[in-house]
Formats: structure tokens, C-alpha cells, sequence
DNA sequence: GACTGTGAAGCCATTCACAGCT
DNA sequence: AGCTGTGAATGGCTTCACAGTC
């Protein structure tokens, strides 16, 4: 549950799980918008992100009337709104520190440009990486981390070493006065209260199916 | 909601979120395997993965009685447990569809492979990437797929193709006999009930974080 | 004495069902 | 007539608090 400030939509609680769908609601409605639709109701974003429809209104209306009753919503407007509610209608500057096989993929991932994520600049430790182009962007060392930071200011970073180093690097952001971060080692890291800390497991989910696969055929162990 | 059919622990209803976190107890209870403790109690157990202790025993408890009260858990004892309950005690056949920075990425993932995960194969349709090696991994031509199914069963294929070819690969996938999909691109794919789908969207744990630094940092929209 | 296992309570999220608009 | 917005009902998950066991 995410409480709301007092400002700009009233002193309000919403569900963390509602900002996880606005999410999808929005890539939906991009693709709506790239297919030239002008109109939508809450059926059809509903069944194109996989939900129920009486929680899409319900997640729309924490944030304002933004449908017609009887007709819809807009999908231009909706976007627009969605968009702003995320915090999308402006650039994001973020490093990823890391340059493995996921830090180099989550660099040059397309979903994040799209969406207004800018890569400010990708870090490492490994000698033989440092000095190497992804694209335009230089790989550099770790150690000069927090002279970029004073020079280029970024709001999140990416952890992408694995997991012994995680919490020396999560130290190092805290330092470059990161502002949130996004954690792919399996590990908990410890941060000042005031930075936000989203942790992502990619062994998780495929471990989620070989547990419902492990139901279907079951192989006793003696 | 996961309803177990009757059988090995009987008629029973576990949480999808208890699945999750079996998986994260795991990986802490491997890193407690490196560093020989033996022992744990779930308030360990909990810092560790960042959950409440009561939460760590009665998500153990659902499946059985695995600790000893006033002493605690053994550690190798409840890991090999927990790897049973995920289905982890075997190997699983995966291949990836989409050999772009992500899929590339996720094909040498150690992450996988660590935990019984097998890369099968990879396939793309672009043809400069075809016979590439990643490692000792081919990269294979899409129009092979349903040749190298009938050879080389697999259990899961991983989607990491651009949103409008997802639907198409999952079709590929479903004449494969697959069980279970991991799908990165971000549509709702449909297929038949029995196979299982897991969605992942990189994008949105990012944008859960901008959303809160929004609140806190509010740019009003005139 | 200490920690697990668990019923009960509390809390949060989803779904229902219909009033309210257009 | 049709679809949104929403209070009320439901359902599910988490936390509490303590009985049970070593």
C-alpha cells in the first residue's frame, strides 16, 4: 500500500499492485494508440493486459474521472493521464552498474529508452570490459562512479554484479545520492530509508512454473 | 491461489506469494550452504529475504513440519526440501525464442543454469544471427523449432521476441509441446488452459520507482 | 528457555452489483 | 442503452499471539 502525500490527489491510499497495472495499462494503450484507436472501455483493457475489468475503472478512478460514462475513455487522454500518474512526462537518468550479460541487455533494452529511461552510463570493475562500446555508451571503471555522479546526476541505478558485491555497490549508489533501486542480485540490500528499493528475481518466475509442473507430474522422492 | 491435486500433501491451498518466496528462501539458504552454517531459525531466514518470520514458517508449514521447535531449522535438511517443493530436484529442458540483447543475456545466465535450468537451444529469425555461438550454444533458425521438439523434448520455452511476434512464437511453442512459458514480451499471449504462462515486464518495476519518487518530488502538470 | 507450528484476528485487495451520467 | 464510477461484499494474505515441543 502506497500512502499519498497530501498535494496533488488529495490525502489518498492506493495498492502498490494498482501502480504495477497502471504499468501495463499504459504499454496497452501505446500499442492502441500506434493501431490508430481513438476510443476504449475498460473491457478491452481488461482483457489486453489480463485483468478484470471492474479493477481497471477502479485503479483509473484512485487518480480522477477520466472515462465518459455510457461510451469510454479516450485513449490519447488515458495515456497522457497514465503516463503522468507514473511519472513518465519527463526523462529519467539512470546507471547501470554491472556490465555482465544482463547489465549489457538491460543497457540497450528498447522498453526503457521508449519509455523515457535514459541510460546516463554503464560501470565495472573488470579491466578487460572497461574502455568497450555498447552502442554509443562507454563501459566505464567503478571508481570513477561518484566523479560522474557530481557531474551528471541520476536519479536511479541498476544493480547488476552478482551478489557478493551488491551490497558494496548499493553503498557506492547511496553515495552518488541515487534516488531509487533496481536490484537483479538475489540478495537483500541495505539502503538509508529514503531510497527505494525494487528488488527483481528472474529465477523466480521460472521456478513458480516448474513448482506447477512439479504438481501436474509429480516425482515422488523416496 | 494454487490448489494442489490430491497427492503427495494432500488436498491443499498454498498462496502464488508463498511459491515466490520459497524460491528467495532457497537462494538464501544456498548462500548459508557456502558459508557451512547448519543452523537457522526463520527470523534469520526472514532478515534475510526481507519477510516477516511468522510469514517464513507458516509458508514452510503448508508443506510439512521441517524444523525443530526451540532449535530451528537445518539448513541443508530445509533447502533440500524447499528445492523438492519447487520442483528443482531435476533437470528442466528450456530454449529461448529471440536472440536479441535479452534473449542473448538469459540464454548464459548463470542464474539458470545454477538451479537445474538446461538452455536447450536458442532460435531467431534473423538470418546474420543464425549459426552465431553464444558459448557452445548455436543459434538456431525459428523454421527448426518443431524439428528440434521431436529430437530434444523440452518443458519451457522463454519468449524474448518484440511484442507483435510474441503471440506467433507462443503458437510455435504450443505445437512444440511445451508446458510452460515465460514470456518477456509485454502482450497477453493466449494459449490452450493447461499450459502455464508467466509474464514478465522489465519496465514496470522500474516504473513503480519513478512513480514513488513522483510523490515525493511531485512536477505539477499545469 | 527458546523457537516452531498454527488458529484467530486484522488487514488489504479484488470482485460484485448497481447508481449515476452521457 | 451503455459504460463508468463506487459502496458493499467477498475472498485471500499477512500478522499476531500463544500453545506445543524439544
Amino acid at each position: 500500500m502506497i500512502s499519498f502525500p497530501p498535494g496533488e490527489y488529495g490525502t489518498l491510499k492506493v495498492p502498490e499492485a494498482t501502480i504495477i497495472r497502471l504499468s501495463l495499462y499504459s504499454r496497452f494503450l501505446q500499442q492502441l494508440i500506434e493501431k490508430g484507436v481513438t476510443m476504449v472501455m475498460s473491457a478491452e483493457i481488461a482483457s489486453g493486459t489480463g485483468v478484470n475489468a471492474a479493477q481497471v475503472r477502479k485503479d483509473l478512478a484512485y487518480f480522477g474521472e477520466f472515462g465518459l460514462r455510457g461510451v469510454g475513455y479516450y485513449v490519447k487522454e488515458l495515456y497522457r493521464n497514465v503516463m503522468t500518474i507514473l511519472g513518465l512526462n519527463r526523462e529519467w537518468n539512470v546507471v547501470v552498474i554491472g556490465a555482465g550479460n544482463l547489465g549489457q541487455a538491460l543497457s540497450l533494452y528498447r522498453g526503457f529508452s521508449s519509455r523515457g529511461f535514459k541510460i546516463a552510463a554503464v560501470f565495472d570493475t573488470d579491466d578487460s570490459k572497461i574502455g568497450q562500446k555498447l552502442h554509443d555508451l562507454e563501459i566505464l571503471p567503478i571508481s570513477k562512479l561518484l566523479d560522474f555522479a557530481d557531474k551528471n546526476p541520476f536519479e536511479v541505478g541498476v544493480i547488476t554484479v552478482p551478489a557478493k558485491f551488491a551490497q558494496k555497490v548499493a553503498d557506492l549508489l547511496v553515495l552518488s545520492k541515487v534516488k531509487a533501486i533496481l536490484n537483479f542480485a538475489p540478495v537483500v540490500i541495505a539502503v538509508p530509508d529514503e531510497i527505494d528499493v525494487r528488488n527483481v528475481d528472474l529465477t523466480v518466475n521460472l521456478e513458480l512454473l516448474t513448482f506447477k509442473m512439479g504438481l501436474k507430474n509429480p516425482q515422488h522422492t523416496p
